[in-house]
DNA sequence: GTTAGCACTCGTATATTTAGAGTGCTAACA
DNA sequence: TGTTAGCACTCTAAATATACGAGTGCTAAC
């Protein structure tokens, strides 16, 4: 059964409406707002058939109508326009993002800082895994007093430091030594194929370094490991305050406790790796907590390998075209810093 | 004038009681739970008198007393037991922050973390001025394609990097060549100091090298300095809702809102960095955003130069026993990392 | 098929009442 | 002279009652 123009054109109204204010949405705000001229009286007509097909729903007999996660799934699929940017916003937007990510060593926290800003929503950004990024170059760092640095460095610029305590103090021309044996041998490996490989070494091979190299991999694989549910960082918590219907203290108490549990998240944007782009609304996010959120991630990547997956995360009545269309300029930036300047 | 040691139970008792409920207390309360052996009418007199000299405060006529910044300061400053802890609490501290700060790399979230986790409030911590810290050494990793990493190791382990693009590709071995001699000209210099050294070498030196040399340093106390005001960390910023008088969106928001402008924060901490220990209940903050908040804060040094400031910032009826020896037993776990592990 | 009219619903905002916690004062007591 | 029981008084917070209004669904006319 399909449905007919004029009903699209009335619910896009009431999305739009619903998506502004948050208030439930009268026929009389319709009839006025929108370019169908027809009586509110016949507007109540199409809504109540709306809501039967499960596109609206009614928080009480007296109040107006909301649209349900199904109408949003409509709206974001065929009735949105591609961008509710104009022009000067589209340009303005770029610039913004030039200059922000011009000299970045910490991209993760920009594309954070960055998203929540411009959507005014609370933005997740996922951590690359560094299990399965390529080593560029281990270079260990006398501290002094028995105390070591041991720096990972990744072909993607991304720099992992630990720590170490040396049984003694060590020459820095013997370290530089050790270092230059691992990075030849680490080198345009993962972390683990690193660890695995030289775990196969045959004992003939220069042992101390040998034993101090699965020592150092194994060290920073059990805290990569270990720290898995951390790697996410979040931007515009406080954003959630700007929606009314998260007014009340423990909505908006629940929403940063939300945020706090990691794993989810985590799980959340993992699972969103392969899609370029995904839309999740309210119910049809797998996590309970996430039943009435929506979550738009979005997934870098180059040479088909995923570089990282951001998003934002919100109510379901979010402004999913201005969200998508920052999604994307993002991505964009992205591809400036990561190809075009190499 | 002094006041009687029974008076300064009784506020002690106020003190006590307010710091665990929040709520305003009255004389039934203190003469049932207290042991001075007293009826309530008495204590409403003592209690008349305390308020008169300025310790209590009545929100309303048929409310009871809660302290006022005055009491609170006399509370610290005389009143309360060292520490409210238990010798089985203490151990468990100990051994909590061992388990923390074993496998470290990012010192200052793991103390922003700690310090919330264990206080209930939201912890502060001032991420060490880059400038101002000893240089270790400069290393140049080549990522392929014009792409570099310079990373500027510390003496104290920390480490920054930048990502920078080369005209061309160069040889690795160069790289290191300059690495080398950058290391050379900065180790155990200040970015500053480094910098102006630089300025002042003559041009018969390797020329190249040089001018590679204060490009970078240009470069990294530039972004130092423009990420200045951002050299903060917070943890645990939700904490504030377990306080009842933050149920209040409002007051839930402003707190949030003030936790965001780093800037004001940043003014606080590094105001105290020459004290050991800083307890500002209050009105004693010089901040406005902040009259009605206890902001306590330690700095840890090594060799007399700070290392690093850190503290929780929550309502003026904070467990200030608990936080002082939570703050007392992280410097001491520091001194584990720094100094006996070395 | 569209629309004006109207009775009806129900949530929110406002006013009113009530209950109780705590006080200050007075007068009696040790 | 300091302590205490007793009691009237105050003021908040919770509970209850009232009023308002936005929005609906239905009916009947166009």
């Amino acid at each position: 059964m399909s449905i007919s123009d004029r009903k699209l054109m009335i619910l896009k109204a009431i999305v739009d409406d619903y998506i502004m204010t948050g208030t439930p949405v009268g026929s009389r705000t319709i009839a006025k707002k929108s370019d169908i001229n027809v009586s509110p009286a016949t507007i109540r007509n199409e809504m109540a058939d709306l809501e039967e097909e499960g596109y609206l729903e009614q928080p009480h007999t007296s109040a107006g109508r909301k649209p349900s996660d199904k109408a949003y799934r409509l709206y974001v699929d065929t009735l949105m326009r591609a961008s509710s940017l104009t022009n000067e916003e589209i340009s303005f937007l770029k610039q913004y993002m030039k200059n922000k990510f011009s000299d970045v060593s910490n991209v993760v926290e920009t594309v954070a800082e960055t998203l929540s800003e411009l959507t005014n929503l609370t933005s997740v950004v996922l951590v690359p895994d560094a299990k399965n990024k390529e080593l560029q170059r281990i270079q260990i760092v006398n501290l002094g007093e028995h105390n070591a640095l041991v720096l990972f460095v990744f072909r993607d610029g991304d720099v992992k430091n630990f720590r170490v305590k040396m049984p003694k103090d060590i020459d820095d021309q013997y370290l530089d030594n050790i270092s230059n044996w691992l990075t030849d041998f680490v080198k345009g490996k993962t972390l683990e194929v690193a660890l695995t490989d030289m775990k196969e070494l045959s004992m003939d091979d220069i042992d101390v370094y040998q034993q101090f190299g699965l020592n150092l991999l194994n060290m920073v694989l059990n805290n990569v490991e270990s720290s898995g549910s951390k790697n996410i960082v979040l931007g515009g918590a406080k954003n959630i305050f700007n929606y009314p219907e998260y007014q009340d203290i423990n909505e908006a108490r629940n929403f940063l406790t939300l945020l706090d549990t990691k794993d989810a998240l985590y799980k959340v944007l993992a699972d969103n790796k392969d899609l370029e782009l995904s839309i999740r609304i309210g119910k049809e996010n797998d996590r309970e907590e996430l039943k009435n959120m929506s979550v738009v991630t979005a997934t870098y990547r180059m040479d088909n390998k995923e570089i990282g997956t951001f998003g934002v995360i919100g109510p379901t009545r979010m402004d999913y075209a201005k969200v998508i269309t920052i999604l994307h300029y993002i991505s964009e930036s992205m591809d400036t810093i990561f190809k075009n300047e190499k």
